[in-house]
DNA sequence: CCTCCCCTAGACCGAACGGTCTATATTGGC
DNA sequence: GCCAATATAGACCGTTCGGTCTAGGGGAGG
């Protein structure tokens, strides 16, 4: 009972967006897992399921980011590995999801382009400082190729394509 | 009236698919847009939903790997763009939005693990052709960049996270 | 005190959901 | 001629959907 109601309704949203998706996560679902009062979603998010679902990818891109201090490719690698394999591979990118709910969710994907953004400005900050060549474009495709290994990593129920991203990638980040 | 039902019903499938993933998508949406009747869904696939996503998510992997004749990176990257500037940036992979379906849809799941892995070795066949080292490493990697890839320039309603990958991974595969 | 705000409880709405059912063509092969 | 397969049309089912509504509880500040 102790995390405010607001807190509460986003990580309950963030969890499901990871296991079906935005059209897979009903409104009822949300208040399930939550225990929270139907009205209150419309208290904080006014404009219903789009806004929640945007709001809930705002605050899940914010807390990767914070996993990946100072955008450290490894502690990202070895974060995603451990959530992967805790949820017994039942779950993938809560951006992802929100990024492919189409537009129907015009909010959400308007929130998926904006942590997408941030995510490779950290990468980009980050390569920098290690005199990496071409930062802002290696951070794209770091962040294309984790997004796709977690999304295969899911399907094929290993971690195998994120180590692999990893080891491939290892070879492009070399100083100049 | 030419194309048969169970084709019509395939195409109109992915297309819906790849706008709005698979919950987002309605048994009524591959109704109108195929103009098929109700009950010849359910004839030719019995085990309904379901079982039809999992049937277009194969055709639509036979499709995009028919376009990648021998695994050519470079026709890959240009259809690619070609069909997100064609739709406006309004659709996205059909295997990846059957990849994250969830556990509701658990034949959709298979599809796209069986997919991903037909993609992974044809790419690793054509690498291993040109000499060039790793062919599977580099393989599942270039699946992942390019899904990502794929999901970034749908947001972002460019192609620059797809030309991006190309430059990057072109220099990953050469000759060893 | 009263009022405003946050929160809960739960009924209620019309629409859409996936799926089943009956009934009626229209085929092509035996 | 007959039968099975394929197709169409459309009613119908119970459930769930996102969203709105009323009614009331409790705490803080005027």
């Amino acid at each position: 009972m102790a995390a405010p109601v607001r807190q509460r309704l986003l990580t309950s949203t963030i969890d499901l967006l990871r296991r079906h998706g935005v059209h897979g996560t009903g409104i009822a679902d949300v208040l399930r897992e939550s225990g929270v009062a139907r009205q209150s979603i419309y208290h904080h998010f006014p404009d219903g399921k789009d806004e929640l679902v945007a709001a809930a990818t705002q605050a899940a891109g914010e807390h990767v980011r914070r996993v990946a201090q100072g955008g450290h490719v490894d502690a990202l690698l070895a974060w995603w590995e451990r959530t992967l394999i805790e949820h017994d591979y039942d779950i993938g990118c809560p951006v992802a999801a929100a990024a492919l709910a189409g537009p129907d969710c015009p909010a959400s994907t308007r929130a998926a382009r904006e942590v997408f953004a941030t995510w490779r400005e950290d990468l980009a900050s980050a390569l920098r400082l290690d005199g990496v060549a071409d930062p802002e474009l290696l951070a794209g495709v770091l962040v294309s190729a984790f997004e796709g290994a977690i999304m295969q990593a899911r399907v094929e129920r290993s971690v195998t394509p994120l180590r692999d991203v990893a080891i491939v990638m290892g070879r492009l980040i070399v100083p100049e």
